[in-house]
DNA sequence: CTCTATGTGGACTATTATAGTCCACATTGA
DNA sequence: TCAATGTGGACTATAATAGTCCACATAGAG
């Protein structure tokens, strides 16, 4: 009797968005779709195909970073704590990922302690400063308005 | 007896050049400062602070790759197998960490199981394309001339 | 006032990616 | 033929991500 092991060349893809970043968007669309009410996790969860139980992590994250608030108890749920126009996606996914840099090196003169020599740098600064600024420029009314429109391209981002 | 576990908060970053990368990109302007000259991974590995071991897989993706080329052998090492000019910083990075992708949606009509009703998609299509496309113009030449020119700010990259 | 549906917080596990190491072997020039 | 080199595969270690579990706090309805 033998088990073999096949290893599947698999077409690797480097992410920048992590699944908890959608999850948290899937959420706050969610939300800005349902002004005025307030949404349980469970529903979120069902509606936007994420695990019940992560996506209350997820939500936790957003309350306390201030784009969602809470009401506890029976009848309780979430709603968005600021206008969709006030919610971008860099700070989104900033809250849910951590900052996002191009690499170490932008994280101050100590970030890496090749620093002094280093000269890469100021090309990965300015690359940066543009995914932020593009970033940034995308607000949660863009996406709402997009799945209102029946998510068809064209709609355009400006930037 | 106690034990006292602090857990303390860090200023978490995601990083999208990862280190491997910016290892390979050392390597090769390392490579690329040293025209016509054979390379071995220990002098690379020494001048660019990386650990040996890891360079050398390093280099045998670089390799495959085709950016540099190997001669086998005592007095044996790596050598560009290709101008700088012709060398962009988006191949580098796709070599090393996979397609880089702002998340799943884009890889395909079935990369996530929602697509169908997935309207978000446009957006992170439009920034993939530019950060593709800004990281595209950034040749090994541009970061080779800023090291010659003593890695200060101001030379700039076109974009 | 109590029951039940909710969110909260912390600890926990599982999986995957990244980073790094080790060693036997192939190659080639002196 | 020896020594310095790259190659390839297996291996370990660490960290990040994804996901789960459970005791508890809270608030509305009856």
């Amino acid at each position: 009797m033998w088990t073999i092991i096949v290893h599947i060349e698999d077409g690797v893809t480097m992410e920048i968005i992590r699944r908890k970043t959608e999850y948290g968007i899937r959420a706050l669309v969610h939300l800005a779709l349902h002004p005025g009410k307030e949404v349980t996790a469970a529903e979120i969860a069902e509606e936007q195909d994420v695990p019940l139980e992560y996506l209350q992590k997820i939500l936790q994250k957003l309350t306390r970073g201030g784009f969602v608030g809470a009401h506890r108890g029976a009848y309780g749920g979430f709603y968005l704590a600021k206008n969709p126009e006030e919610i971008n996606l860099l700070e989104v996914i900033e809250l849910m990922q951590g900052k996002l840099a191009m690499n170490k090196c932008f994280l101050g003169k100590d970030g890496c302690n090749r620093a002094p020599k280093c000269v890469l740098k100021y090309n990965w600064l300015q690359l940066e400063q543009r995914i932020s600024g593009f970033l940034s420029q995308i607000t949660l009314l863009d996406l709402v308005e997009q799945v209102r429109e029946g998510g068809l391209p064209g709609g355009g981002v400006k930037g």
